[in-house]
RNA sequence: CGGGGCGUAGCUCAGCUUGGUAGAGCGCUUGCUUCGGGAGCAAGAGGUCGCAGGUUCAAAUCCUGUCGCCCCGACCA
């Protein structure tokens, strides 16, 4: 390709509302432009690098022996009100209607409509297990776009299924993507991780989420210092610690502590440590009504586990100010578990110590000496906190550390939940119906994009590796208007590489070296090849890396040029 | 959705407080000079100041409404 006749608009100014690196990066290089909230056109240059990540993704799943099909985006609601899903999702699904003034909604995922067409073609045990996958353009409203590619309301999507007749071929199969989606990664580049997940509201039992770690990324990561265990925040566990809870000392005494209402408050006031304390949350219950959660003091609420408690509500809200005041007769600073007037439920943590500071349930007033059984009654304990860095990993192995990462995929064991909803059966060898097992598995294609320029970038611009780059050999001639040996070298050697099949780009548009060498390092071409009458006179090219500290001189031939891509 | 902010040239922004002639830098066009890391000089092109009302002799500027976008919190590839 000859720059000259190929759309490339970089500047050199930072668009203002672009907050991280990549998407500062692709306006820059002009591989993207915006259209609307979440919305952006790929320019020829950026689509490059995104059909070439499409591919290895296509790559990977071909041979992991999935096949692909292509589905509609508009999907029709009775699909959705089958699985029973119309009215669970929520604003994020784009619901829209045809001249008929029918329901139809812009596809934000394919379960719904791949059960539909098993359910068509799909009639036997002999068919199973099979995977069928697309790479395809989604709408998810989201309630905040943000981070260019991170975030976008549309977005381009790998999405495969698969049918099975037990939960043993559903694990196999989910091995299979795991290993598959292990390659892909490695392929395009990327630093990745693989983490323990909560399956959201797509629902289903065992899930995994592919991490690529990275500064910016929206995701925190609990990952044990041996590298035993990893998990998303949401979802890593927080089991009782196995310590056995001391003996009450202390007798129960209220104490004045006028205006101190935060944990910290009180602990500096008081002067015991944050984890002596036990602090109450109030959360709306799943029947109406209120919940009291018990935390330890230095503890944070996980609200996605909480939602998971069948007496607190899903999804989770916390209850209104004014309702707990009025259950409890105090303001909110002063809550404790002691003559808690409202179900209560506590976290393992919170229940392993004795002694405890919490609120007495009455203005500027706090108990000292609080200890379960003798002051109030046990709760049940369940694993309802946020993992803090520095505690135990769960496995028994190691220390959490975070880390911040961006989700680039997520693998899922779905059960039957949408096979069953939607009424899927199959004959097995008896003539029996069966309802098969499903698994489901996504990579975000055009956030892999962004992901990848978050950890390949220096302060020049991308830094592409081969597999994905836009393309793979630059070819700068210096002084083309000068002189006519460079020029025709230059043109030589870009025919050269295009005839040994090297995607070559030729920068033919006559810029001087600085504006040249500046747009070679912003869109981040792996390899430069600089043509010049200094390195024509050896009868020489200067070779150079992105991202190498120096250039170097090779032979003006080809082959020389071609071993130095192989290394 | 809740809270905060911003809409002025293709891009980044000033001007608005205290109403009166539409501005800068980058980019773009032309010419001359320059030419191995975003050149210099000169001459140009380019804006219904988001939109709609209102106040006023007069509105980018003040008021009201509206739309769009960005940032901070609950979701997800």
């Amino acid at each position: 390709m000859r720059l000259s006749r190929f759309p490339l608009a970089t500047t050199k100014e930072t668009p203002a509302d672009a907050e991280v690196v990549s998407h500062q990066l692709l306006l820059r290089a002009g591989f993207i432009r915006k259209l609307g909230a979440g919305l952006y056109t790929w320019m020829p240059m950026g689509l490059r690098v995104l059909r070439r990540i499409e591919n290895i993704v296509r790559e990977e799943m071909d041979r992991a022996g999935a096949a692909e099909l292509l589905m509609p985006s508009i999907q029709p609601a009775e699909l959705w009100q089958q699985s029973g899903r119309w009215n669970v999702m929520g604003a994020e699904m784009l619901r829209i209607k045809d001249r008929h003034e029918n329901d139809y909604c812009y596809g934000p995922t394919h379960e719904e409509v791949i059960v539909h067409h098993a359910k068509q073609d799909v009639r036997s045990y002999r068919q199973l297990p099979f995977n069928w996958y697309q790479v395809q353009t989604k709408f998810r409203d989201e309630r905040r776009p943000r981070f260019g590619l991170m975030r976008a309301r549309e977005f381009l999507m790998k999405d495969a299924y698969s049918f099975h007749m037990d939960a043993a071929s559903l694990e196999d199969e989910y091995q299979n993507m795991r290993r598959a989606y292990a390659r892909i990664f490695e392929r395009i580049g990327a630093d990745f991780r693989i983490v323990q997940a909560d399956s959201g509201n797509i629902g289903g039992a065992k899930s995994e989420e592919f991490h690529i770690l990275a500064g910016s990324g929206e995701d925190l990561l609990a990952v044990s210092t041996v590298g035993s265990y990893a998990a998303n925040m949401e979802a890593a566990a927080c089991p009782p610690s196995g310590k056995v809870r001391g003996p009450a000392t202390q007798a129960l005494e209220q104490v004045s502590t006028p205006g101190q209402k935060t944990c910290e408050q009180v602990s500096k006031f008081l002067n015991v440590a944050l984890t002596a304390k036990v602090k109450l949350l109030v959360a709306k219950g799943r029947q109406g009504g209120l919940v009291a959660i018990a935390l330890r003091g230095d503890h944070e609420l996980n609200e996605v586990k909480a939602a998971k408690h069948p007496l607190i509500a899903s999804p989770f809200e916390m209850a209104r100010i004014e309702d707990v005041q009025a259950a409890f007769g105090c303001e909110v600073g002063y809550l404790g578990p002691v003559k808690c007037p409202v179900p209560l439920i506590a976290d393992h943590a919170a229940l392993e110590i004795a002694d405890f500071v919490c609120g007495a349930n009455v203005n500027d007033a706090h108990f000292k000496g609080a200890n379960w059984e003798r002051d109030c009654p046990i709760p049940e304990g369940f694993d309802l906190r946020r993992i803090c860095e520095g505690d135990a990993s769960p496995d028994g192995q190691g220390e959490i550390r975070f880390f911040r990462g961006i989700e680039g995929g997520h693998i899922f064991q779905l059960g039957r939940k949408y096979t069953e909803a939607m009424d899927f059966t199959v004959l097995d060898e008896q003539g029996q119906a069966v309802t098969p097992e499903m698994g489901c598995y996504g990579i975000g294609v055009s956030r892999l994009a962004a992901a990848v320029i978050e950890q390949r970038h220096d302060k020049d611009g991308m830094r592409w590796p081969d597999a994905i780059a836009p393309f793979r050999v630059l070819v700068c001639p210096i002084g083309t208007d000068k002189s006519e040996r460079v020029k025709q070298a230059a043109e030589q050697l870009y025919q050269q590489l295009v005839d040994a099949g090297v995607d070559a780009l030729l920068d033919d548009r006559g810029l001087r070296p600085g504006p040249m060498f500046a747009d070679a390092d912003l869109v981040g071409i792996p390899h430069r090849l600089v043509i010049g009458e200094k390195g024509l006179n050896a009868d020489q090219y200067e070779y150079k890396r992105r991202g190498a500290d120096k250039a170097d001189m090779i032979p003006a031939r080809l082959e020389a040029l071609l071993e130095r891509l192989r290394t």
